[in-house]
DNA sequence: CACTTTCAATCAAAACCTGTCAAATATTTC
DNA sequence: GAAATATTTGACAGGTTTTGATTGAAAGTG
Protein backbone atom coordinates (compact mmCIF):
# COMPACT_ATOMS: atom_id res chain seq x y z
CA UNK A 1 0.00 0.00 0.00
CA UNK A 2 1.54 3.31 -0.72
CA UNK A 3 1.88 6.35 1.57
CA UNK A 4 -0.71 8.34 0.47
CA UNK A 5 -3.42 5.50 0.24
CA UNK A 6 -2.44 4.47 3.67
CA UNK A 7 -3.12 8.10 5.41
CA UNK A 8 -6.03 8.14 3.59
CA UNK A 9 -7.19 5.00 5.24
CA UNK A 10 -6.00 5.92 8.50
CA UNK A 11 -7.94 9.12 8.13
CA UNK A 12 -11.15 7.76 7.23
CA UNK A 13 -10.87 5.10 9.74
CA UNK A 14 -10.22 7.53 12.45
CA UNK A 15 -13.16 10.26 11.37
CA UNK A 16 -15.73 6.97 11.35
CA UNK A 17 -14.54 5.67 14.76
CA UNK A 18 -13.57 8.59 16.71
CA UNK A 19 -10.99 6.97 18.27
CA UNK A 20 -8.52 4.39 17.55
CA UNK A 21 -5.42 2.74 19.21
CA UNK A 22 -2.51 2.44 17.71
CA UNK A 23 -2.15 -1.39 17.79
CA UNK A 24 -5.79 -1.62 15.35
CA UNK A 25 -3.64 0.78 12.68
CA UNK A 26 -0.82 -1.47 12.73
CA UNK A 27 -3.49 -4.12 12.31
CA UNK A 28 -5.34 -2.29 9.92
CA UNK A 29 -3.01 -1.43 7.25
CA UNK A 30 -0.23 -3.73 7.68
CA UNK A 31 2.42 -1.83 8.20
CA UNK A 32 4.57 -1.16 11.23
CA UNK A 33 4.50 0.96 14.37
CA UNK A 34 7.09 3.16 13.82
CA UNK A 35 5.17 4.20 10.16
CA UNK A 36 2.21 4.30 12.01
CA UNK A 37 3.21 6.49 14.13
CA UNK A 38 4.79 8.92 11.36
CA UNK A 39 1.36 9.09 9.81
CA UNK A 40 -0.23 10.23 13.15
CA UNK A 41 2.62 12.60 13.54
CA UNK A 42 2.01 13.63 10.01
CA UNK A 43 -2.18 14.11 10.06
CA UNK A 44 -1.58 15.61 13.49
CA UNK A 45 0.76 17.70 11.91
CA UNK A 46 -1.82 19.51 9.33
CA UNK A 47 -4.38 19.17 11.90
CA UNK A 48 -6.52 16.58 10.89
CA UNK A 49 -6.78 14.59 14.04
CA UNK A 50 -5.00 14.79 17.58
CA UNK A 51 -2.73 12.41 18.88
CA UNK A 52 -3.11 11.16 22.12
CA UNK A 53 -1.15 8.19 24.06
CA UNK A 54 -1.75 4.92 22.97
CA UNK A 55 -3.48 6.31 19.34
CA UNK A 56 -5.36 9.06 18.23
CA UNK A 57 -8.69 11.11 17.72
CA UNK A 58 -10.86 12.83 15.48
CA UNK A 59 -10.18 16.29 15.99
CA UNK A 60 -13.62 17.37 13.78
CA UNK A 61 -15.56 19.42 15.98
CA UNK A 62 -16.78 16.41 17.87
CA UNK A 63 -19.88 18.29 19.98
CA UNK A 64 -18.53 16.38 23.01
CA UNK A 65 -15.52 17.64 22.62
CA UNK A 66 -13.86 18.14 25.80
CA UNK A 67 -10.71 18.88 26.68
CA UNK A 68 -8.61 21.74 25.55
CA UNK A 69 -9.41 20.55 21.92
CA UNK A 70 -11.29 23.41 21.30
CA UNK A 71 -8.68 25.52 21.78
CA UNK A 72 -7.54 24.14 19.23
CA UNK A 73 -9.45 26.73 16.47
CA UNK A 74 -6.37 28.00 15.16
CA UNK A 75 -5.64 31.22 14.83
CA UNK A 76 -6.18 30.95 11.02
CA UNK A 77 -9.42 30.41 11.32
CA UNK A 78 -10.28 32.69 13.90
CA UNK A 79 -8.94 35.71 11.30
CA UNK A 80 -11.07 34.29 8.47
CA UNK A 81 -14.25 34.64 10.81
CA UNK A 82 -13.63 37.56 12.07
CA UNK A 83 -12.99 38.93 8.54
CA UNK A 84 -16.27 37.14 7.61
CA UNK A 85 -18.28 38.47 10.62
CA UNK A 86 -17.41 41.80 9.66
CA UNK A 87 -19.46 41.28 6.44
CA UNK A 88 -22.50 41.32 8.29
CA UNK A 89 -24.60 44.03 8.84
CA UNK A 90 -26.57 44.57 12.06
CA UNK A 91 -30.53 43.61 11.93
CA UNK A 92 -29.32 40.93 8.78
CA UNK A 93 -30.42 37.66 8.63
CA UNK A 94 -27.58 34.92 8.16
CA UNK A 95 -27.53 31.29 7.31
CA UNK A 96 -24.60 29.11 9.02
CA UNK A 97 -23.57 26.23 7.75
CA UNK A 98 -21.94 23.66 9.54
CA UNK A 99 -18.48 22.94 10.46
CA UNK A 100 -14.96 24.11 12.72
CA UNK A 101 -14.76 27.58 10.88
CA UNK A 102 -18.30 28.54 10.66
CA UNK A 103 -18.74 27.83 14.40
CA UNK A 104 -15.70 30.69 14.64
CA UNK A 105 -18.02 32.48 13.02
CA UNK A 106 -20.81 32.07 14.92
CA UNK A 107 -18.73 33.00 18.22
CA UNK A 108 -18.16 36.55 16.87
CA UNK A 109 -22.11 36.98 16.43
CA UNK A 110 -22.54 36.93 20.05
CA UNK A 111 -24.02 40.10 21.23
CA UNK A 112 -25.11 41.77 18.24
CA UNK A 113 -28.86 41.85 16.92
CA UNK A 114 -29.28 39.51 14.38
CA UNK A 115 -31.51 36.54 13.01
CA UNK A 116 -29.64 33.48 12.39
CA UNK A 117 -30.59 30.40 10.86
CA UNK A 118 -28.24 26.81 10.82
CA UNK A 119 -28.41 23.72 10.77
CA UNK A 120 -25.49 23.05 13.46
CA UNK A 121 -26.36 22.05 16.80
CA UNK A 122 -22.67 23.31 18.31
CA UNK A 123 -23.30 26.46 16.82
CA UNK A 124 -27.03 26.16 18.01
CA UNK A 125 -25.65 25.59 21.59
CA UNK A 126 -23.42 28.20 21.65
CA UNK A 127 -25.96 31.29 20.28
CA UNK A 128 -29.17 29.53 22.03
CA UNK A 129 -30.30 32.36 25.14
CA UNK A 130 -28.24 34.75 23.29
CA UNK A 131 -31.04 37.78 24.20
CA UNK A 132 -30.16 39.57 20.60
CA UNK A 133 -29.67 36.81 18.40
CA UNK A 134 -33.35 35.14 16.89
CA UNK A 135 -32.32 31.48 16.20
CA UNK A 136 -33.89 29.90 13.69
CA UNK A 137 -33.00 26.04 13.66
CA UNK A 138 -32.86 23.85 10.65
CA UNK A 139 -34.16 20.52 11.90
CA UNK A 140 -33.32 16.92 9.92
CA UNK A 141 -31.40 13.84 10.24
CA UNK A 142 -28.74 14.86 13.15
CA UNK A 143 -25.82 13.48 11.63
CA UNK A 144 -23.51 11.76 14.40
CA UNK A 145 -19.90 13.62 15.27
CA UNK A 146 -20.67 16.69 13.92
CA UNK A 147 -23.92 17.31 15.08
CA UNK A 148 -25.36 19.08 11.33
CA UNK A 149 -28.73 18.25 10.24
CA UNK A 150 -29.23 16.86 6.97
CA UNK A 151 -31.33 15.43 4.60
CA UNK A 152 -35.01 15.66 3.41
CA UNK A 153 -36.57 17.49 6.44
CA UNK A 154 -33.44 20.27 6.44
CA UNK A 155 -34.00 20.08 2.74
CA UNK A 156 -37.56 20.92 2.81
CA UNK A 157 -36.58 23.53 5.97
CA UNK A 158 -34.60 25.19 4.03
CA UNK A 159 -36.83 25.50 1.10
CA UNK A 160 -39.28 27.52 3.18
CA UNK A 161 -36.15 30.60 4.36
CA UNK A 162 -34.56 33.40 2.95
CA UNK A 163 -31.45 35.04 3.82
CA UNK A 164 -29.23 37.44 3.07
CA UNK A 165 -25.93 35.88 3.11
CA UNK A 166 -25.04 32.57 3.47
CA UNK A 167 -21.50 31.67 5.50
CA UNK A 168 -20.55 27.81 4.11
CA UNK A 169 -17.71 25.40 4.90
CA UNK A 170 -15.96 23.13 2.36
CA UNK A 171 -13.99 20.00 2.26
CA UNK A 172 -12.17 21.09 -0.57
CA UNK A 173 -11.48 23.32 -3.62
CA UNK A 174 -10.55 23.04 -7.20
CA UNK A 175 -10.93 24.34 -10.00
CA UNK A 176 -13.48 22.68 -10.99
CA UNK A 177 -15.44 24.16 -8.20
CA UNK A 178 -16.48 23.36 -4.06
CA UNK A 179 -16.67 19.47 -2.66
CA UNK A 180 -17.68 18.20 0.18
CA UNK A 181 -17.48 14.92 1.84
CA UNK A 182 -20.44 13.40 2.11
CA UNK A 183 -23.62 13.43 -0.29
CA UNK A 184 -26.30 14.24 2.13
CA UNK A 185 -24.34 16.79 3.50
CA UNK A 186 -24.09 17.96 -0.42
CA UNK A 187 -27.57 18.21 -0.84
CA UNK A 188 -28.42 19.94 1.75
CA UNK A 189 -25.62 22.79 1.11
CA UNK A 190 -27.11 23.20 -2.60
CA UNK A 191 -30.46 23.94 -0.63
CA UNK A 192 -28.76 26.37 1.23
CA UNK A 193 -27.38 28.53 -1.83
CA UNK A 194 -30.98 28.43 -3.15
CA UNK A 195 -32.15 30.40 -0.34
CA UNK A 196 -29.51 32.68 0.14
CA UNK A 197 -28.95 36.01 -1.64
CA UNK A 198 -24.85 35.86 -1.15
CA UNK A 199 -22.69 32.94 -0.76
CA UNK A 200 -19.52 33.27 1.53
CA UNK A 201 -17.30 30.54 1.74
CA UNK A 202 -14.98 30.52 4.38
CA UNK A 203 -12.20 28.16 4.50
CA UNK A 204 -8.52 28.27 5.42
CA UNK A 205 -5.93 27.77 2.69
CA UNK A 206 -5.24 24.11 2.69
CA UNK A 207 -8.45 23.25 1.34
CA UNK A 208 -7.28 25.10 -1.59
CA UNK A 209 -6.31 22.39 -4.40
CA UNK A 210 -7.72 19.33 -2.73
CA UNK A 211 -10.72 17.60 -3.78
CA UNK A 212 -13.20 15.41 -1.61
CA UNK A 213 -16.27 12.75 -2.22
CA UNK A 214 -18.77 14.87 -3.08
CA UNK A 215 -18.71 17.87 -6.05
CA UNK A 216 -21.44 20.73 -4.60
CA UNK A 217 -21.29 23.37 -7.13
CA UNK A 218 -18.82 25.13 -9.48
CA UNK A 219 -16.90 28.00 -8.18
CA UNK A 220 -18.70 30.58 -10.19
CA UNK A 221 -21.69 30.41 -7.82
CA UNK A 222 -19.70 31.72 -5.12
CA UNK A 223 -19.89 35.53 -4.63
CA UNK A 224 -17.18 35.75 -1.80
CA UNK A 225 -14.44 33.92 -0.20
CA UNK A 226 -12.73 34.51 2.64
CA UNK A 227 -9.04 32.40 3.46
CA UNK A 228 -6.00 33.02 5.51
CA UNK A 229 -3.30 34.95 4.16
CA UNK A 230 -1.86 31.18 2.97
CA UNK A 231 -3.73 31.56 -0.01
CA UNK A 232 -0.88 31.63 -3.27
CA UNK A 233 -1.12 34.48 -5.56
CA UNK A 234 -1.50 31.51 -8.27
CA UNK A 235 -4.94 30.67 -6.68
CA UNK A 236 -6.34 34.10 -6.28
CA UNK A 237 -5.89 34.55 -9.58
CA UNK A 238 -7.92 31.35 -10.45
CA UNK A 239 -10.78 32.08 -7.99
CA UNK A 240 -10.96 35.93 -9.07
CA UNK A 241 -11.26 34.47 -12.49
CA UNK A 242 -14.33 32.83 -11.65
CA UNK A 243 -15.70 35.60 -10.40
CA UNK A 244 -15.22 34.83 -6.75
CA UNK A 245 -14.35 37.79 -4.87
CA UNK A 246 -11.25 36.75 -2.49
CA UNK A 247 -10.99 38.55 1.35
CA UNK A 248 -7.94 37.36 2.99
CA UNK A 249 -7.47 37.45 6.70
CA UNK A 250 -4.99 38.74 8.22
CA UNK B 1 -9.01 0.95 24.66
CA UNK B 2 -7.17 4.39 25.07
CA UNK B 3 -6.69 6.47 27.66
CA UNK B 4 -8.71 9.35 25.47
CA UNK B 5 -11.38 7.50 24.81
CA UNK B 6 -11.82 6.04 28.48
CA UNK B 7 -11.93 9.32 29.79
CA UNK B 8 -14.25 10.66 26.86
CA UNK B 9 -16.83 7.49 27.55
CA UNK B 10 -16.72 8.27 31.22
CA UNK B 11 -17.65 11.83 30.57
CA UNK B 12 -20.40 11.16 28.61
CA UNK B 13 -21.45 8.56 30.92
CA UNK B 14 -21.79 10.81 33.79
CA UNK B 15 -23.11 13.78 31.86
CA UNK B 16 -26.10 11.55 30.47
CA UNK B 17 -26.74 9.67 33.66
CA UNK B 18 -25.95 12.36 36.17
CA UNK B 19 -24.59 10.56 38.84
CA UNK B 20 -22.28 7.08 38.14
CA UNK B 21 -20.30 4.92 40.98
CA UNK B 22 -17.01 4.34 40.73
CA UNK B 23 -17.54 0.57 40.59
CA UNK B 24 -19.94 0.82 38.19
CA UNK B 25 -17.32 2.67 35.60
CA UNK B 26 -15.00 -0.11 36.76
CA UNK B 27 -17.38 -2.46 34.98
CA UNK B 28 -17.89 -0.27 32.04
CA UNK B 29 -14.58 0.50 30.80
CA UNK B 30 -13.25 -2.55 32.20
CA UNK B 31 -10.21 -1.06 33.88
CA UNK B 32 -9.61 -0.84 37.70
CA UNK B 33 -10.28 1.23 40.33
CA UNK B 34 -7.28 2.86 40.55
CA UNK B 35 -7.25 4.26 36.82
CA UNK B 36 -10.57 5.02 37.17
CA UNK B 37 -10.12 7.17 40.27
CA UNK B 38 -7.43 9.02 38.04
CA UNK B 39 -9.36 9.41 35.28
CA UNK B 40 -12.26 11.26 37.81
CA UNK B 41 -9.43 13.50 39.28
CA UNK B 42 -8.44 14.55 36.06
CA UNK B 43 -11.80 14.96 34.77
CA UNK B 44 -12.77 17.04 37.88
CA UNK B 45 -10.04 19.04 37.52
CA UNK B 46 -10.24 20.52 34.60
CA UNK B 47 -14.16 21.37 35.87
CA UNK B 48 -16.23 19.03 33.53
CA UNK B 49 -17.29 16.54 36.76
CA UNK B 50 -17.47 16.78 40.59
CA UNK B 51 -16.11 13.70 42.43
CA UNK B 52 -18.57 12.58 45.09
CA UNK B 53 -18.30 9.80 47.47
CA UNK B 54 -17.95 6.72 45.74
CA UNK B 55 -18.31 7.86 41.78
CA UNK B 56 -18.79 11.04 40.59
CA UNK B 57 -21.47 14.05 39.15
CA UNK B 58 -22.18 16.15 36.08
CA UNK B 59 -21.68 19.56 36.78
CA UNK B 60 -19.89 21.04 33.66
CA UNK B 61 -20.61 23.86 31.50
CA UNK B 62 -23.33 21.40 29.94
CA UNK B 63 -23.12 21.88 26.34
CA UNK B 64 -26.51 24.06 26.56
CA UNK B 65 -27.89 26.46 29.77
CA UNK B 66 -31.13 24.28 30.28
CA UNK B 67 -30.86 21.60 32.33
CA UNK B 68 -30.14 24.13 35.37
CA UNK B 69 -33.90 22.20 36.06
CA UNK B 70 -32.05 18.67 36.61
CA UNK B 71 -31.21 18.27 40.18
CA UNK B 72 -35.28 18.99 39.73
CA UNK B 73 -35.91 16.07 38.61
CA UNK B 74 -37.93 14.62 41.08
CA UNK B 75 -37.99 10.76 42.19
CA UNK B 76 -42.00 11.11 40.58
CA UNK B 77 -40.54 12.65 37.05
CA UNK B 78 -38.16 10.02 36.55
CA UNK B 79 -40.93 7.01 38.06
CA UNK B 80 -43.14 8.27 35.53
CA UNK B 81 -40.25 8.26 32.94
CA UNK B 82 -39.42 4.83 33.69
CA UNK B 83 -43.16 3.78 33.12
CA UNK B 84 -43.25 5.63 30.10
CA UNK B 85 -40.25 4.22 28.19
CA UNK B 86 -41.27 1.07 29.24
CA UNK B 87 -44.09 1.25 27.37
CA UNK B 88 -41.87 1.60 24.13
CA UNK B 89 -40.95 -1.62 21.78
CA UNK B 90 -37.63 -2.03 20.32
CA UNK B 91 -36.88 -0.33 17.06
CA UNK B 92 -39.15 1.78 17.26
CA UNK B 93 -39.95 5.58 16.21
CA UNK B 94 -41.12 7.48 19.18
CA UNK B 95 -41.63 11.47 19.17
CA UNK B 96 -40.85 13.33 22.29
CA UNK B 97 -42.11 16.97 23.33
CA UNK B 98 -40.11 19.26 24.65
CA UNK B 99 -40.19 19.30 28.49
CA UNK B 100 -38.35 18.47 32.04
CA UNK B 101 -40.48 14.98 32.07
CA UNK B 102 -40.04 14.39 28.68
CA UNK B 103 -36.08 14.71 28.79
CA UNK B 104 -35.99 12.21 31.90
CA UNK B 105 -37.84 9.77 29.11
CA UNK B 106 -35.37 10.72 27.24
CA UNK B 107 -32.69 9.58 29.54
CA UNK B 108 -34.44 6.20 29.83
CA UNK B 109 -33.66 5.71 26.22
CA UNK B 110 -29.72 5.72 25.87
CA UNK B 111 -28.03 2.62 25.08
CA UNK B 112 -31.91 0.95 23.35
CA UNK B 113 -32.23 0.80 19.54
CA UNK B 114 -34.66 3.70 18.68
CA UNK B 115 -35.75 6.38 16.34
CA UNK B 116 -36.44 9.43 18.30
CA UNK B 117 -37.72 12.77 16.81
CA UNK B 118 -37.68 15.61 18.88
CA UNK B 119 -37.97 19.31 18.83
CA UNK B 120 -35.92 19.78 22.34
CA UNK B 121 -32.40 20.78 22.21
CA UNK B 122 -31.96 19.67 25.35
CA UNK B 123 -32.86 16.14 24.33
CA UNK B 124 -31.37 16.04 21.43
CA UNK B 125 -28.11 17.17 23.45
CA UNK B 126 -28.48 14.60 25.37
CA UNK B 127 -29.32 11.37 22.87
CA UNK B 128 -26.70 13.20 19.80
CA UNK B 129 -23.56 10.55 19.87
CA UNK B 130 -25.79 7.69 21.14
CA UNK B 131 -24.83 5.09 18.50
CA UNK B 132 -27.89 3.14 19.36
CA UNK B 133 -30.15 5.52 18.38
CA UNK B 134 -31.52 7.46 15.14
CA UNK B 135 -31.94 11.12 15.94
CA UNK B 136 -34.37 13.28 14.02
CA UNK B 137 -34.14 16.83 14.89
CA UNK B 138 -37.46 19.20 14.30
CA UNK B 139 -36.20 22.23 14.05
CA UNK B 140 -37.86 25.86 13.48
CA UNK B 141 -37.98 29.49 16.01
CA UNK B 142 -35.94 28.22 18.80
CA UNK B 143 -37.94 29.50 21.78
CA UNK B 144 -35.19 30.93 24.29
CA UNK B 145 -35.37 29.18 28.40
CA UNK B 146 -36.69 25.81 26.96
CA UNK B 147 -35.26 25.29 23.95
CA UNK B 148 -37.83 24.09 22.22
CA UNK B 149 -38.45 24.50 18.46
CA UNK B 150 -41.82 25.69 17.14
CA UNK B 151 -43.21 27.64 15.11
CA UNK B 152 -44.48 27.05 11.33
CA UNK B 153 -41.10 25.35 10.64
CA UNK B 154 -41.61 23.00 13.06
CA UNK B 155 -45.07 22.36 12.08
CA UNK B 156 -44.34 21.72 8.78
CA UNK B 157 -41.21 19.38 9.15
CA UNK B 158 -43.53 17.70 12.00
CA UNK B 159 -46.34 17.25 8.84
CA UNK B 160 -44.09 15.26 7.41
CA UNK B 161 -43.06 12.45 9.84
CA UNK B 162 -45.07 9.84 11.06
CA UNK B 163 -43.93 8.01 14.42
CA UNK B 164 -45.90 5.19 17.14
CA UNK B 165 -45.63 7.13 19.82
CA UNK B 166 -46.04 10.62 20.80
CA UNK B 167 -44.58 11.84 24.37
CA UNK B 168 -46.22 14.92 25.35
CA UNK B 169 -45.69 16.96 28.26
CA UNK B 170 -48.81 19.86 29.39
CA UNK B 171 -48.65 22.88 31.49
CA UNK B 172 -52.57 22.19 32.85
CA UNK B 173 -55.10 19.41 33.06
CA UNK B 174 -59.30 20.19 33.61
CA UNK B 175 -61.98 18.42 32.24
CA UNK B 176 -61.85 20.70 29.27
CA UNK B 177 -59.17 18.98 28.20
CA UNK B 178 -55.10 19.43 27.87
CA UNK B 179 -53.66 23.33 28.03
CA UNK B 180 -50.51 24.95 27.77
CA UNK B 181 -48.49 28.25 28.51
CA UNK B 182 -47.93 28.94 24.72
CA UNK B 183 -50.17 29.43 21.53
CA UNK B 184 -47.08 28.55 19.43
CA UNK B 185 -46.48 25.81 21.52
CA UNK B 186 -50.12 24.40 20.95
CA UNK B 187 -49.56 24.86 17.73
CA UNK B 188 -46.94 22.73 17.23
CA UNK B 189 -48.16 20.02 19.73
CA UNK B 190 -51.54 19.63 17.70
CA UNK B 191 -49.18 18.53 14.56
CA UNK B 192 -47.16 16.16 16.90
CA UNK B 193 -50.98 14.19 17.90
CA UNK B 194 -51.65 14.03 14.00
CA UNK B 195 -48.19 12.90 13.37
CA UNK B 196 -48.48 9.82 15.94
CA UNK B 197 -50.58 7.06 16.11
CA UNK B 198 -51.02 7.14 20.02
CA UNK B 199 -50.51 10.32 22.40
CA UNK B 200 -49.09 9.35 25.62
CA UNK B 201 -49.08 12.10 27.98
CA UNK B 202 -46.79 12.66 30.80
CA UNK B 203 -47.53 14.61 33.76
CA UNK B 204 -47.03 14.89 37.49
CA UNK B 205 -50.53 15.03 39.38
CA UNK B 206 -49.86 18.68 40.25
CA UNK B 207 -51.09 19.65 36.50
CA UNK B 208 -54.31 17.66 37.29
CA UNK B 209 -56.99 20.55 37.99
CA UNK B 210 -54.88 23.60 36.74
CA UNK B 211 -55.64 25.04 33.37
CA UNK B 212 -52.54 27.67 31.21
CA UNK B 213 -53.32 30.42 28.32
CA UNK B 214 -53.89 28.11 25.81
CA UNK B 215 -55.78 24.93 24.86
CA UNK B 216 -54.38 22.19 23.35
CA UNK B 217 -57.22 19.73 22.74
CA UNK B 218 -59.77 17.58 24.80
CA UNK B 219 -59.64 14.56 26.92
CA UNK B 220 -60.94 12.36 24.33
CA UNK B 221 -57.80 12.92 21.69
CA UNK B 222 -55.29 11.27 24.40
CA UNK B 223 -54.49 7.65 24.84
CA UNK B 224 -52.61 6.55 27.57
CA UNK B 225 -51.61 8.97 30.54
CA UNK B 226 -48.76 8.24 32.76
CA UNK B 227 -48.90 9.83 36.11
CA UNK B 228 -47.42 10.09 39.67
CA UNK B 229 -49.00 8.46 42.86
CA UNK B 230 -50.68 11.95 43.93
CA UNK B 231 -53.24 11.19 41.34
CA UNK B 232 -56.93 11.18 43.32
CA UNK B 233 -59.52 8.35 42.39
CA UNK B 234 -61.52 11.18 41.36
CA UNK B 235 -59.53 12.56 38.49
CA UNK B 236 -58.80 8.50 37.59
CA UNK B 237 -62.37 8.53 37.01
CA UNK B 238 -62.42 11.62 35.48
CA UNK B 239 -59.97 10.68 32.76
CA UNK B 240 -60.83 6.96 32.14
CA UNK B 241 -64.30 8.38 31.95
CA UNK B 242 -62.97 10.45 28.80
CA UNK B 243 -61.31 7.46 27.23
CA UNK B 244 -57.81 7.53 28.80
CA UNK B 245 -55.57 4.64 29.84
CA UNK B 246 -54.35 6.04 33.10
CA UNK B 247 -51.11 4.38 34.14
CA UNK B 248 -50.01 5.58 37.70
CA UNK B 249 -45.69 5.15 38.41
CA UNK B 250 -44.90 4.00 41.67
C1' DC C 1 -17.18 2.15 69.25
C1' DA C 2 -16.56 -1.57 65.90
C1' DC C 3 -17.17 -2.45 61.12
C1' DT C 4 -17.34 -1.47 56.27
C1' DT C 5 -16.49 1.29 52.38
C1' DT C 6 -13.91 4.65 50.04
C1' DC C 7 -9.78 7.24 49.31
C1' DA C 8 -4.79 8.80 48.66
C1' DA C 9 -0.12 7.47 48.30
C1' DT C 10 3.38 4.52 46.74
C1' DC C 11 5.78 1.29 43.71
C1' DA C 12 7.05 -2.06 40.32
C1' DA C 13 5.56 -3.62 35.88
C1' DA C 14 3.73 -2.75 31.51
C1' DA C 15 2.74 0.14 27.71
C1' DC C 16 4.07 3.83 25.06
C1' DC C 17 6.97 7.49 22.92
C1' DT C 18 11.16 9.73 20.87
C1' DG C 19 15.15 9.66 18.36
C1' DT C 20 18.45 7.20 15.68
C1' DC C 21 20.17 4.19 12.16
C1' DA C 22 20.58 0.97 8.51
C1' DA C 23 17.96 -1.33 4.95
C1' DA C 24 14.59 -0.94 1.33
C1' DT C 25 12.30 1.66 -2.10
C1' DA C 26 11.49 5.45 -5.10
C1' DT C 27 13.19 9.41 -7.80
C1' DT C 28 16.42 12.05 -10.24
C1' DT C 29 20.45 12.66 -12.98
C1' DC C 30 23.71 11.50 -16.22
C1' DG D 1 19.80 1.89 -18.23
C1' DA D 2 22.84 2.62 -14.36
C1' DA D 3 24.51 5.38 -10.76
C1' DA D 4 23.55 8.85 -7.45
C1' DT D 5 20.41 10.86 -4.40
C1' DA D 6 16.36 11.30 -1.68
C1' DT D 7 12.61 9.31 0.72
C1' DT D 8 10.34 5.89 3.28
C1' DT D 9 10.36 2.02 6.21
C1' DG D 10 11.13 -1.18 10.17
C1' DA D 11 13.83 -2.15 14.24
C1' DC D 12 15.71 -1.00 18.50
C1' DA D 13 17.58 1.42 22.72
C1' DG D 14 16.64 4.48 26.39
C1' DG D 15 13.47 7.41 28.72
C1' DT D 16 8.68 8.71 30.12
C1' DT D 17 3.87 7.91 31.21
C1' DT D 18 0.28 5.01 32.54
C1' DT D 19 -1.50 1.19 34.99
C1' DG D 20 -2.98 -2.11 38.61
C1' DA D 21 -2.03 -3.86 43.19
C1' DT D 22 -1.24 -2.89 47.91
C1' DT D 23 -1.49 -0.57 52.22
C1' DG D 24 -2.80 2.45 55.80
C1' DA D 25 -5.64 6.48 56.69
C1' DA D 26 -10.13 8.74 56.43
C1' DA D 27 -15.00 8.80 56.11
C1' DG D 28 -19.39 6.91 56.60
C1' DT D 29 -22.75 3.40 59.04
C1' DG D 30 -25.23 0.98 62.52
Amino acid sequence: MILDERRHNILQTIETQGFVSLQSLVELVGASESTIRRDLEYLDRIGQIRRTRGGASFTGDSLTGFDERRGQATAEKQAVARVAAGLIQPGEAVLLDGGTTTLEVARQLVGRALHVVTNSLPIVNLLANQPEIELIQIGGYLFPKTGVALGPLAVSALSQIHVRRLFMSVGGITEQGLFNTNTLLVETERQMMLSAEEVVVVTDSSKLGHSALAHLCPLQKVHQLVVDQGITDEWRKILEDAGVKVLVAS
